[in-house]
This record gives structure tokens, sequence and C-alpha cells, in this order.
DNA sequence: CAGCATCCCTTTTGATACTG
DNA sequence: CAGTATCAAAAGGGATGCTG
């Protein structure tokens, strides 16, 4: 049994070109606070900095800045400035964006889903590990 | 349109305990060389230690031996040691990898049909920044 | 409010050498 | 082959002060 029974890559890319991109854009985009972001941003459509910075738990704004920033790069996020004082500044999902989150949405699940599964490995693997 | 059209989190999670847990698995498996590793041992079904140092590039043996230990912890793969010299030590998905493997697909799916677009967005991104 | 800049410390990563 | 140990370099991250 060679071919697991679910295909979980869609296509074996072979072309190597091809592939060191698509390993660099997967190095990129697979970032924790990438994630967290793109995970609220999703749930909420549009948020202010702040908003943000408060539905992600743990994150410096140092971190919440530079992750946005590359997102915007990406082609993820636009950002919008508000000529007003106090300034207003909303991040929103481009269609790029949202298309990654409807692809995180099965890895989402995923967690939820198997929570105590991974405690009890995590657990037993410690376990064995004293012995 | 507050809500995007294509529900891109399951369901929306309101337990903070629960969320936060959550965030913690994400944190731990949105990692670069985890999900390279699931990746081409989502593709070969079974691996040596060298043949993954291959096939994932530029991973050094310490990250390697690093990323294996921790998907081992979390029971997303089984290390197998033979008891020949020259050692032989197999890795291969569980079913709980597996399952994650196919979680991640459709991101694999959205870096290769999207490297493109991101090229694009980067350049133009830093084209403007110039100005 | 939403940042950028700076300093400073901690964690992660990478290169190298060594071992059962 | 499949690691471990060690050290140096880089990235991450917090705290503070300062701007438009």
């Amino acid at each position: 049994m060679k071919q697991p029974p679910v295909p979980v890559k869609p296509w074996p890319e072979s072309d190597p070109a091809v592939d060191a991109l698509v390993t660099e854009v997967i190095g990129r985009v697979a970032d924790k606070w990438t994630m967290l972001v793109l995970e609220v941003l999703a749930d909420h459509s549009e948020l202010r900095f702040t908003q943000i910075s408060r539905l992600v738990p743990d994150v410096s704004q140092k971190m919440l800045t530079q992750t946005l920033r590359q997102m915007e790069r990406d082609g993820l996020v636009v950002r919008t400035v508000f000529p007003v004082v106090p300034p207003r500044v909303e991040y929103r999902l481009t269609d790029l964006g949202l298309s990654l989150g409807a692809a995180f949405c099965g890895v989402w699940r995923w967690a939820e889903e198997n929570l105590r599964r991974i405690e009890a490995a995590r657990a037993e693997f410690d376990a064995r590990q004293k012995r």
C-alpha cells in the first residue's frame, strides 16, 4: 500500500523550479502570526489595527505591524488609511487573501477536531521519554 | 456585507479556552518545516532521514531532527528504528498526520495556483514603495 | 490611533565537528 | 546513516519614546 487512501497532494508536482517557488511561498505563508491574523480577518471582514491586536492573543505591535505589511506586500490584505485625526486604518482581506483563508479552513477545523488526540499523543510521548 | 461569501472558518468558536488551545496547536503546526516535511511524507508514504533531507530543500539536519521529533510527539509521525548497522530509521505519517496532510492539501494547491499573483503583488508593492 | 525607531534581551536557526 | 553537541549568527520579541 504505497499510496494513501486519500490523495493529500492534488497532483504530484515534478517541475523543480515550480516546486521551489511553492516551497518559498509555503514558507512565507505558513507562519504563526500570518495564519492567526488571517483567521481573525476572515471572521470579521474588516478590522482596525487595535482590534486585530486584541483578537490575536499575545501578538506584539511590532510583529503585528510586520505581519500586516508582509501580507499587504503579498497581496493578501488591503490597508486603507482614513485621513482623519486620530488616524483610522482598516485592514481587510483581498480576494487572494480570502481564498487563502478558505484553503486554511480545513486546517482550523482539523486543529479543533484533533485537540484531544494531540494532547494524548504528547502525554504518551512524554511519559515514554521518562522511562 | 459582513460575512464573506464562503465561510472560511467552519463555526465561530467562542469558548476562549478552546480557542486558546486551537491557537496553540495552529502555532505549532503552521510551521515552515512541519508543512514541508508533511508534504513529502504525504507524497512518499515512508521515508528515511536522508531521503527527507534531500526532498526538503535547505533544511538543516538539526531543524529536520527537531521537526521530526516534534511531529512524533504530536502524534503526526511514527519513527521506526531498524536495529541494523548502519542504522536505518524510517518515518511515516500516522492517521492523524495523514488527516492533517489532507487538511493542508488546499493550501498547497492554493500556493501552486497563486504563485504568479503573489509575485505580481510583491512587484507592485515594491515599486510603490520606491516612489 | 497607528504606527516607526531604538535599545536590548531571548529564542531560533545555521554551520561545524563528533559519535554509536 | 542518523543523529548529538557546541558555538556563532540571525531572527524574534518586549519596552520605551516619539510622530502625524
